[in-house]
DNA sequence: AGTGGCCGCTAAACTGATTTAGCAGAGCAT
DNA sequence: ATGCTCTGCTAAATCAGTTTAGCGGCCACT
């Protein structure tokens, strides 16, 4: 790759200066005096051989490299990777850095491997990401340089970025309260674990909280309360089955993901009900699915492509120590409706 | 990051060596007639101090960077991408290597940035992907080091990495045929623009192809073949319901990919008909929904993490020209049944 | 005339590895 | 004793930048 490149001593001979001339002036070093013509003559010079330097003669010397290490746990290759990683770009492009990305899939080893890879090649820092948001313990090798937490906390006082899950909570109860839903509210998702060990999530509990206090607020109180083991579609289903057999129907469902939304919208389906007429539902996260589905299904947005872009500003800018959090919109979409009267 | 590492001076000195004795016994050179002794020295100097060497200055000289830049139009930031990125990490890590990812998002610009910034990385290779499967246009730029194509073909006749499309298709409408379904076969996603432009796409032809290969050799013709725009839900969902408004109803349908299968689904849901009782439903991609509708979509997989980890063995392991074409295994769910007698 | 300061620029050191060229000593044959 | 080869190792060059230290010339001031 890229053989045959010009170096600085051949700007510098063609300028007719020395390398230390042509290397402040490409550099834009202030204070060096070196005359208008100095500087007009190296630049020509480099845009005539097409000069691009080499940066690893660069870092070698200066101990940097413009790149980033993205390490997360498996969040590249999952569906909700996407936006984090396509911020993140976008945000290191603007500062003229690059993005060294691996995947540790939770493995000790994999990670001690990839760790030493990014250090060795001397990053300028490092993006620590989960796919899941939640608290996790940051392997010390790292933390001799600039680190942001991306989609998780830790105990280390670290920078981080977060979605903002509890005033989506909020949002969207809200929005059911705004069309007029009360007294038959139900909540689908409910799950000890997930809301009880902030090193499986973070989410679970603070949607709760938002949730609550909203409805709170209103004076209201949830009609049913499913718990799933797990937040996938066929949990959603069961759990709207078992709630379209209790003696009141509710008005509106919320689910704690798109997921159980799916699984919702299957059984309700199967029922002959109807979305929103019968039933309103609403739920988190934005995953494409929610506008494949009929009705479209409202739904508070995870931000990752602001909360990708936001870490790389935070590690590379620096920014405050307290958990940065990035709003989610809340995507209005044809699944709400006030309740049947 | 990464201060106070050990040089390779500290550990020669540690072993009481040469700098160059150091180097050799550590990347076991053949042919030095340094002692026994003299490895065990250097070997446990380095293990002590915790040597790493530092990768700028190696590549400085050596010109390789242990380094591989993945280059994709909007690849990396799609449902569809994990796989192609983690079966590349996965390779990559085998061999030591690294992944530096960028985007250009189809943008011009955007590309001369990202091909400059992997060149003066002095990247060992280029993987340049696309995310649909489709002919493209390299950029001169890159061709001047080891270059495969991922999910795309073009004309320089590099080495480049796609999926079995055409047997796919062949095995999509085997599996109908070996259910017993002739006559009443339906195809949704014909597209003019997709056939015919192998810039937008390679997959359609061959999906296409392998159907009426399979289906002609047993003698049988399609009842009904629908035309659609794009490949999402909408709109198999529109040409599904104009299905059920023929006189006669097919007994199968083939979606030319799982959005639009998707789609028929909540058609046939609409008018009451069940899967696969009434209807087959088979399909493309193995998109995650596939699994997560009732009952679960049959469907060949897009096989993107062997695909990105072919592309890497390719790229470092040297490997034919021909198109190196990835198998699409069959996911056999309970979307298929006997044709209704 | 001497000297101090500024101007415009450069030589050389430095980063940390790899690689080339070659040295000192031992053993052997002549 | 001389020359030769082989063994075991090292000095120094090299990669392509950045950075430090400082040089020669000119002007102004005393």
């Amino acid at each position: 790759m890229g053989r045959n490149r010009a170096t600085l001593a051949d700007v510098a001979r063609r300028a007719g200066l020395s390398k230390t001339a042509a290397s402040m002036v490409l550099n834009g070093r202030e204070g060096t005096r070196l005359s208008a013509e100095a500087h007009q003559r190296v630049f020509a010079a480099a845009e005539e051989l097409g000069y691009r330097p080499n940066l690893a003669a660069r870092s070698l010397r200066t101990r940097k490299t413009a790149t980033i290490a993205f390490v997360s746990d498996i969040v590249a290759t999952t569906r909700f990777a996407g936006g984090l990683i396509r911020g993140a770009l976008d945000a290191a492009r603007e500062r003229d850095h690059v993005l060294l990305i691996t995947e540790t899939q939770g493995d000790a080893t994999f990670e001690q491997y990839a760790i030493e890879a990014m250090l060795d090649r001397q990053v300028d820092g490092v993006i620590y990401a989960a796919m899941a948001t939640r608290r996790l313990t940051v392997p010390p090798a790292i933390l001799g340089g600039p680190v942001v937490l991306l989609n998780a906390t830790s105990s280390d006082n670290l920078p981080c970025v977060l979605p903002d899950d509890d005033r989506a909570g909020r949002a969207v109860a809200t929005a059911l309260l705004e069309y007029g839903h009360r007294d038959a509210i139900a909540l689908i998702g409910r799950n000890r674990i997930k809301e009880g060990d902030q090193e499986i999530s973070l989410a679970a509990r603070a949607r709760l909280h938002g949730i609550q206090q909203a409805l709170g607020d209103a004076g209201v109180t949830l009609l049913a309360e499913s718990f799933c083991t797990e937040w996938l579609p066929e949990h959603g289903y069961a759990a709207t089955r078992a709630l379209l057999n209790r003696p009141q129907r509710p008005s509106a469902i919320i689910c704690m993901n798109d997921r159980l939304a799916f699984g919702a919208y299957q059984a309700l389906g199967e029922a002959g009900l109807t979305v929103p007429d019968d039933i309103s539902v609403i739920s988190f996260d934005d995953d494409p699915i929610a506008s494949w589905l009929r009705p479209g299904l409202a739904t508070t947005a995870l931000p990752h492509e602001q909360m990708g872009r936001r870490a790389v500003e935070l590690l590379l800018d620096g920014g405050a120590a307290e958990p940065s959090l990035v709003a989610m919109p809340l995507r209005r979409r044809r699944s709400l409706a006030p309740p049947a009267s």
